[in-house]
DNA sequence: GGTTACATGTAACTAGTTACATGATTAG
DNA sequence: CTAATCATGTAACTAGTTACATGTAACC
């Protein structure tokens, strides 16, 4: 799930270590608190497998985050400026070893693998976070079916804890009843977050297919960015 | 935090690893997918650790699960009856060997520790769920001070999240953000669960120190079981 | 001159998972 | 008689964590 996460972020634009941990704490909040522990060992792990490559670089400026080249594009610029650079760099500037990651073509193939591997094992809440936080690499249909997948295990949850409170509840303290209610409002949240997504899901697909007229067309469009 | 589930269900009555893991599967809704390959070493760590004791059993009619014996009465019971049993059993009673678990003084200690033990490292969602569903057992102040490490935690998580949405909003995609509203959803709702909770403790707190009239005294009492 | 943020890594540990292996009991 | 459920366990693996070790650069 990180190599997932790590290879959808370098996908966007070559990054080193310290920024891509950055990246991963604030844009998917589950992944918080991620460590450079755990984040070092999995980028050289991808390296081993050929997925990353990695230059040395020792850059005066810094890397433009902001920046809104777009994936190849932008990794083949810095890359160009970092070789016409001078090994000594200028006073002031940036002097650390920095180890800027870039994805290879094995790891586009990998993070498609990745992406798509819905059925197998893997399923906690973090790693459809994660997918879905890179959504539109999918098609619709693979959209759909993520969605519903999830579905399936959050009503799984949902209607175990709700048997889980009816039989044993008369014998719950209120502290394991709090806990027991409080489990079946989230997730019944949650089934309704994921109910919402295939609507919006359902409707744009008709609206791609230009079937305009019977399924509310006003949202179909409505979608920012 | 495993090891603190079992020892509090084993506190409650003597089970098999069977029986433990249906209890973890259900009562608390975070451990849904708790496999025996995790099971059956926490409990010889623990045996090991001498916080429970086992005894082969071979009985013939199944543990009262339901009954409404506690603790330590059950248990005694329960080793009294198996101990009077003849090795052979009758035909067509359970014959395969049960290893049944109680928690040991040493393993009594250990719940205390582990279930106090809040300031340290571990800090996940599930750990403050496993220890709320064990909160009967903390004094009002400890349970206060769980609630507040609790809350402060999600307050971070929540302004982070929101930190997030607000500077990169912008740049996000439509599923990035659905994520990023979802976590800011989510968080605040938890928190709201965690200040109801506090509030709730508070008022009881004040109902147990007999001050009646300062804090709406209609609440401080209606707490169930 | 000190604190904070940047930057990379290793070692030991925690806490689980799936897959495999085995076998008894019960319900249809 | 066969499938489901009960029951216990091991081996190999996954995916992280904290604590340690080291140093640079920017800010005040």
């Amino acid at each position: 799930m990180l190599e997932l996460a790590i290879l959808g972020l370098l996908k966007e634009q070559p990054m080193h270590g310290y920024d891509l941990r950055k990246r991963l704490r604030s844009g998917f909040g589950l992944l918080a608190t991620l460590s450079f522990g755990s984040l070092y060992p999995a980028l050289a792990r991808l390296e081993q497998a050929g997925a990353v490559r990695e230059y040395s670089a020792s850059v005066a400026d810094p890397l433009p985050l902001t920046g809104s080249l777009s994936g190849e594009r932008a990794a083949f610029r810095l890359r160009s400026r970092l070789a016409a650079r001078a090994p000594s760099p200028a006073r002031g500037g940036r002097t650390r070893e920095r180890k800027v990651y870039e994805i290879t073509e094995e790891g586009e193939t990998m993070f498609a693998r990745l992406l798509g591997e819905q059925s197998s094992r893997k399923g906690d809440d973090k790693t459809f976070a994660v997918r879905w936080a890179f959504a539109r690499y999918l098609s619709n249909e693979a959209r759909l079916g993520l969605l519903e997948h999830q579905r399936r295990r959050l009503a799984d949850r949902l209607s175990e804890a709700e048997a889980a409170l009816g039989s044993a509840g008369p014998a719950l303290d209120r502290y394991e009843r709090q806990l027991a209610e409080h489990a079946v409002e989230s997730l019944a949240k949650d089934l309704a977050w994921i109910d919402s997504l295939m609507a919006a899901e359902e409707s744009a697909s008709a609206g791609d297919r230009a079937e305009v007229g019977d399924l509310e067309p006003l949202t179909a469009h409505t979608e920012a960015s």
